[in-house]
DNA sequence: GTCTATAATAGGATAGAC
DNA sequence: GTCTATCCTATTATAGAC
């Protein structure tokens, strides 16, 4: 670690945000290097294997942030409806309202996506899991539960996208603002 | 074009394969060269332009195939449901049922997103306008009509997205299955 | 731990013969 | 139009001094 310089933490958030800002194809040693402050062999000296090495970590550093940010506050005792409304809101703030990509995503359409495999497939399951949770805490029933939990994380995967594609992000705010309604809805009988 | 080999369209109906697999990054001119059996001076004949410019021609290609595929049989007399699942059933089978990615979004997400960012607002507002037609025909308001387009353009985007990362086709065959009913259904009162 | 230098390779792109 | 050969740059990765 550099002494005077950046702590582990903050080196894997840059890292993070290189990643999400160029994908991770497209994200060059040089332009990683540039964004850490650190060498290429600093680089290497922190993530022996490399740009797989590091998004690996990086996304380990993702689960430690969110399990802070989104999910431990789920533990509390407030309502069902105040917990999800506060999810979103970290959401967005974490997507800052449409304009940053997903990690998640970013790894999953990288040319190295099978090495991340096993570490998504978690990372989306933990979030879908406690979408579920808040769910049935509503009252949902668990079928219910699992299906709205499964959308709300689809959802906002594919405004992301359409966003950028369609160079607007209202239709982020959009989803956010129809999900905050939506996820705990009684369903129609 | 070759006289005895492919013709145009199945080369660019190839490169979008490759592209769909590897992504726009991820794709190098070698692979494109394998997946269409020319030479990179025979691809650099057809497309002067190099990536960008086979990306463009794909993308291209892409509006005309959904032009005839998805968006001509929205103007038979069909009942506005009938429309609609013919719709999801073309789009469930351009996918593979969740299995291949979208070009649109591999194109949002590559290091040259700025060269492709016209021909994709445009393709997404294409697919919006298309869908919101349905919804209106089927007798929902217009608010009502263009926020279901939205929701199944975004819907479908991020069931890709999550189908790879979860590493489960499913999601995308029951946000599929969802649509079918819920983006032509009477809003709640 | 960090730096400079450099290896080794892959990438995009072009020249010129046929 | 297609091929072989080649150029140039960027890229990943490592060696070795400090």
């Amino acid at each position: 670690m550099p002494a005077p310089l950046l702590s582990k933490e903050e080196v894997l958030d840059r890292l993070m945000r290189t990643f999400r800002e160029h994908g991770y194809d497209g994200a060059s040693l040089a332009e990683l290097s540039a964004a850490t402050g650190l060498g290429k062999s600093s680089l290497y000296h922190y993530f022996p294997g490399g740009k797989v090495d590091m998004a690996k970590q990086v996304l380990e550093h993702l689960e430690a942030a969110l399990e802070k940010a989104m999910f431990e506050p789920l533990r509390s005792n407030k309502t069902p409806e105040k917990k999800l409304s506060a999810m979103l809101d970290t959401l967005s703030a974490f997507y800052d309202g449409g304009r940053l990509a997903c990690l998640l995503e970013r790894l999953c359409a990288s040319v190295d996506r099978r090495s991340f495999r096993r570490p998504l497939a978690k990372m989306f399951d933990k979030w879908m899991r406690a979408v579920e949770g808040l769910a049935l805490e509503a009252g949902l029933p668990k079928t219910v539960a699992r299906s709205r939990a499964e959308d709300l994380v689809v959802r906002i995967e594919g405004a992301l996208i359409v966003a950028t594609g369609a160079g607007d992000t209202k239709v982020f705010a959009r989803t956010i603002a129809d999900l905050r309604t939506s996820v705990l809805a009684c369903p129609r009988t």
